[in-house]
Formats: C-alpha cells, sequence, structure tokens
DNA sequence: TTGAAAGCGCTAACAC
DNA sequence: GTGTTAGCGCTTTCAA
C-alpha cells in the first residue's frame, strides 16, 4: 500500500490539491475551518507529502554537498559536525561525500555541477584539485570552497590566513629558543598549495628572526596523516643533526611524529618540540598534549553555509570572495612542557 | 538558461524521448546509428538528465540514510568511510545524519520512514533509542541497525558479539595478573543496552576466573568519549583503594582514562593496564599504545550495505536477522608494556 | 479564500 | 527498434 497522496487528502477533506498545499506549506492564508478539516483528513491518512515530486515541481532538492577527502581525519570530521546543524537550521541536508583524495573524483563533481545530481549547492574541501581544475567547474554550480587557495573569483573561500598561523607557530617555536626546527607537510606540486603556504609562512617566521632556513628540515609528506607524521619523523631522526623542533601541517601529523619520538626514547619537548595545526580533539588528550594552530571551525562552517545559501538562493551570479575565519595559537605541553 | 531537456535532445535528434531515455539507460536495444545520432545532440545540448525528474518518475531518490550519533566520533568516522564506497557501488548516494545523540531525533527518523524523505533506506546506529523505540518504528522503512540489540525481528541488525568480546576484554586483563579490574563506561538504563552487554561480558569473565565482581568499580558514563574516560579515571584514581587496571567500553574511554592516568604520574601498564574497544586508528599511536577490541569493520560494513540491499529491492517484507560481524582482541602497549 | 488545470522532466506501458 | 502518451505527486498560475 503505497502511501496517500494530496489529492487523496483533497478529496476526503472536500477541497482542492492547492488548498491542501497550503496547508501543508503554510503559505496563503486558509480560513480556520478548512485547515481543520485538511489536517484531519491528514492525520486519518497519515498522509506525508512526497519529497521527490515536490523537488521535481520545485526544482531544487534541499540538499547540499560537502565533499571532503577523507571523512576519518579528525578535522573533516569536526568540521562536518559544525556544518551540519548550521545547514539543517537553514532547512537543507547534507549529503557527505568522500573523494579517498581522488583528484579525478573532486574534478568530475566540480565539472558535472548541480544539474545532474541530488544538490543544490556544494561545499568542498579539496585535496588533490589544482587551482586550474577549479576554473574549468561547472559555473552554474554554487560552490564554496574550503581552505586557503588563490581564487580566480568565480566561487567563494573560505579559510584562514595559513601563512599567517604557520609564520606563529614557527616562531612560537623559535621564541622558545629551537633554532633547528623542522617543517613536515610539504607539498611542492600543483595540488599542494595549502602545504606550501604554510611553508612560506615557516620562511617568514626564519626571516623576521634573521634566521637561515635549513632546506632539508623542509621534508615532505603525501598526506597529512598519523603515518606521515611518524615516517617524516623517522627520517629525520635518522640523521646526524636531527632538528629540536617541529613545525607539523597538521595535527595528526604531529601525533605520528610524537608518536615515533617518544618511541625513540626522546623526551617531548626537551629534545625535540612540536606543535600542529588543525586543533583536534585529540591533540587536547595526547601525551603530551600537542600545541597547535586553532581555526576558528564554528565561524569556518557557519560562513561557508551562509555564502553557498547566498548563492544558491540569489539570482544574479555573486563575484566570488574570500573570506578569512580567525585562528590562535595554542600552546600546550608539547612545546613549553608540563607544569612541574 | 536552464539545462537542455530530454525533449530537447529528441528533437535536435530527430527522435522520440522514449529513445533518447534508452540511449541514456542503455536499456532497450537502439540501432547503432541511432545512438550516435542521440549521443551528439546530447554532446551538442550538453545535456544531462535531470535527477530529480528521473527520482520521481521512479519512485526513488538513489540514496540511502546513514544515521550515526557524532560523526567526530572516530569509530563512526572510520565505519563511515568503509559504508560509503560500498553504498557508491550498488550506485547509491549517501546522506549522512548526526543525530547528537538526541533521541528524539532517533525517534522521529525511524518513524517518519522513507515516504517524505530522501532516502530508500537507512542504516542507523542508535544511540538514545531504546528497543521499544524501534518498534514501533514506519515498518515500510528498509531498515539496518548497527550494534548488537535484542531485536524484535522486523529489521536486520548487525554488530559483533558485544557479549563475548568484553568477555575476552576482561579475561586478558584477568590473565595478566590484575584482581582490581574496574569496568569503564556501564549504563545501567534502557537506552544504554550496548553498554550493559560489556557489563555482561565483564562480569562473566570474572565468574569464568572464580573471581568476585567489586560493584563499586563499575564505572558509569554518560558517554564513550575522551572526557568521559578522563573524568571516570579521575574518580577511580581518588579512591583509597584505586584499581590496577580497567577495561574501557570505547577506546575514546580507554585514551581520556589514559590521559588522566598518565597526568598523575602513574605508569601504564605497570600500575594500571588499560584496554579499549574499537580499535580506532589513534589507539595505534598513542603512547602507550592501546590494546583494544577490533570489530571487522569493513565485515560490518559490507553486510549492513547488503542486507538494506535485499530490503530495499525486495518486494516481500524479508524476516529480521541478526549478523555477527567478527572481532579480535588485540593486545598492545597499554596492557603488555613496551618491547625491551 | 478556493478550485481547475498546466506543468516540472523523466520513465515505461502500449502500440506500431 | 521506435513513437505516443499517460502518469509520478506536488506546486502554482489563473480564474472564480
Amino acid at each position: 500500500m503505497r502511501g496517500a497522496t494530496l489529492r487523496d487528502v483533497a478529496l476526503l477533506a472536500g477541497v482542492s490539491a492547492r488548498t491542501v498545499s497550503n496547508v501543508v506549506n503554510g503559505y496563503a492564508p486558509v480560513t480556520e475551518r478548512t485547515r481543520l478539516k485538511v489536517e484531519r483528513a491528514i492525520a486519518e491518512l497519515d498522509y506525508r507529502p512526497n519529497v521527490l515530486a515536490r523537488n521535481l515541481a520545485n526544482g531544487r532538492s534541499g540538499q547540499i554537498a560537502v565533499v571532503v577527502p577523507y571523512l576519518d581525519t579528525p578535522y573533516f570530521a569536526e568540521l562536518l559536525q559544525a556544518i551540519i546543524p548550521r545547514a539543517r537550521e537553514h532547512g537543507y541536508n547534507v549529503l557527505v561525500d568522500q573523494t579517498d583524495g581522488d583528484p579525478e573524483h573532486e574534478r568530475e563533481l566540480v565539472r558535472r555541477g548541480a544539474r545532474g545530481v541530488l544538490f543544490d549547492g556544494m561545499i568542498l574541501s579539496p585535496l588533490g584539485l589544482a587551482q586550474e581544475d577549479l576554473s574549468d567547474c561547472d559555473p552554474t554550480l554554487p560552490l564554496v570552497v574550503l581552505g586557503e587557495r588563490t581564487s580566480d573569483g568565480t566561487f567563494d573561500h573560505v579559510g584562514i590566513d595559513d601563512v599567517q598561523a604557520s609564520r606563529e607557530a614557527t616562531r612560537h617555536l623559535i621564541d622558545l629558543g629551537r633554532r633547528r626546527v623542522a617543517a613536515v607537510g610539504d607539498q611542492p606540486y600543483p595540488t599542494g598549495e595549502a602545504a606550501q603556504l604554510r611553508t612560506r609562512g615557516y620562511r617568514l617566521a626564519h626571516e623576521d628572526a634573521g634566521l637561515p632556513v635549513d632546506e632539508s628540515l623542509i621534508v615532505r609528506t603525501p598526506r597529512f596523516n598519523r603515518a606521515d607524521g611518524s615516517r617524516a619523523m623517522t627520517r629525520l631522526l635518522d640523521r646526524p643533526d636531527p632538528p629540536d623542533a617541529a613545525f607539523c601541517y597538521s595535527d595528526l601529523v604531529a601525533l605520528g611524529a610524537l608518536h615515533t619520538a617518544l618511541d625513540r626514547g626522546l623526551r617531548v619537548p626537551e629534545d625535540i618540540a612540536l606543535i600542529g595545526y588543525d586543533d583536534i580533539e585529540e591533540g587536547r588528550y595526547s601525551n603530551p598534549t600537542i600545541s597547535t594552530v586553532s581555526p576558528d571551525k564554528e565561524a569556518i562552517a557557519t560562513t561557508a553555509v551562509d555564502r553557498l545559501l547566498r548563492r544558491m538562493t540569489g539570482t544574479t551570479p555573486l563575484p566570488g570572495v574570500e573570506v578569512r575565519a580567525s585562528h590562535r595559537l595554542i600552546p600546550r605541553q608539547s612545546t613549553v612542557g608540563r607544569p612541574s
């Protein structure tokens, strides 16, 4: 038995479909009496509007897609956690897609656009996407990109000031007297824009302090996860002249590095100080706790959803804007040590 | 400019809508020549089928909802990470919903059913849902519930054998010579079914070993997160007779407990051994690493999706089945110590 | 304030 | 193998 339709309700209530629709959507004013009749019929038939039909008639799905590289990366999970309620507040459901860092998958999503898929707009946190890939995306797709990027002005960007944040993080280590500060996470290729911004901040901090940069202390990682951090730290510690501090491009990298450093019998921060990036909860419970750059995730989520809504509802195409959310440095045990 | 429609393509190609539809969906056999004509028209008009319309005509959305309490809980994130590719393989998109542990939200989802929403089936990992809540859910909603539960036979359950797994975890601690083993995470109320199964396993392990259970060592936590684990450990350590081991009902609880234990200057596992549950990646990188019960997440994801598909496509209502995925105990440093 | 009816764009039963 | 056409269930313009 299929569910009751609008028509069934109308018949039972002795009114037209139009009226039922009005009652359901609270649109046009309806007589109190009529409303009651209709509501009774709805209750009796256990009527629930068919969203599929409504979508077709409206030409919109009421869904937004949030696309992240990996769902099990805490930073993205925490971000999603913040985005979903914001979207729901505005009556949107969230379709979560993970690309597994597959550039092709990302590319296809932006190229295909919203037409042909089940969402009205998209918030994308790109990983393997170079700037140029974003340029040839369907311009009719309302799109907000997370993370700082050099924009081409067709869509919005929301992120923090990566260069400045990285500069502060590195400076924090230098201020503590460290002189051999490693940078862990560089990605000197087209899809590694975010990483490159952090490397730039790292360099600037050295300039600020009048210190030379030991290029060999800038190490690459293919991704920003624990295993990468662990491997990078192993390589660094195997050197004859290991670093006395490391600015890691994500908290996961820092946690992987921490794991390996402790495993090697080093003391953190005495022998090597570590600072991460993202402020995921895990870093507040590790031993030692991880110093980090904390982006304002709530602000990022709120802004991203707001911008997207504006793009979806707006009739005229908006110019792309760059929004910078705030961030702050949070020193914890991995740099300043434990209170004694 | 709205996108081209099927009709536009048909007109341009000089065929009927029916034929275009056939070409697009690869249904009925189409002459090579006709296909080419149609494909050319499609390319020229940059035609993309309108999913909304297709959904209405088909009566299905091609989406399944996966509902978890918290997205930023690593266990759920990892599970989702496994579920999404499985769903996609079968042509389904995944709509992720987080309930924030709000029982009302969960209840409404199951009661409302698939009619009136944008998904064809649902995989639910309930938190604040008592057994009875599931009983009065819309029977037309294809539903698979994650986590072990006493089923009422109307839908499928996929989980591991919690009692047995907990028994093994506790036994592991007892085998190591611990005699004051705490259980951290009990929830002795209707919505705490999962927790209660673990407590049962904990008791059984004591019975097996002929040991008495010190009821005061069974401590409750409202949720299974780091903060709860930390608080619980604080309480346990404040006792005059603290435990020498703890079976934690999740890895997060164990990690929170670990944090506090180390903070207090205890040695783990020498002074207190800890074992968790879920085998999240974080536990493989903590210091010390966390022993745990590892559920076969891939199997859970695959089974859940398979069962759901069967329910969605099947015409006759299937009886609910209980599926037990496998699990194994993984001893790590938090119980057996570091290799010296 | 309410009714009648024309779509929204696609699918598929039914003819040819 | 291809065309015709009637829905899918809701929204909404236009009249009344």
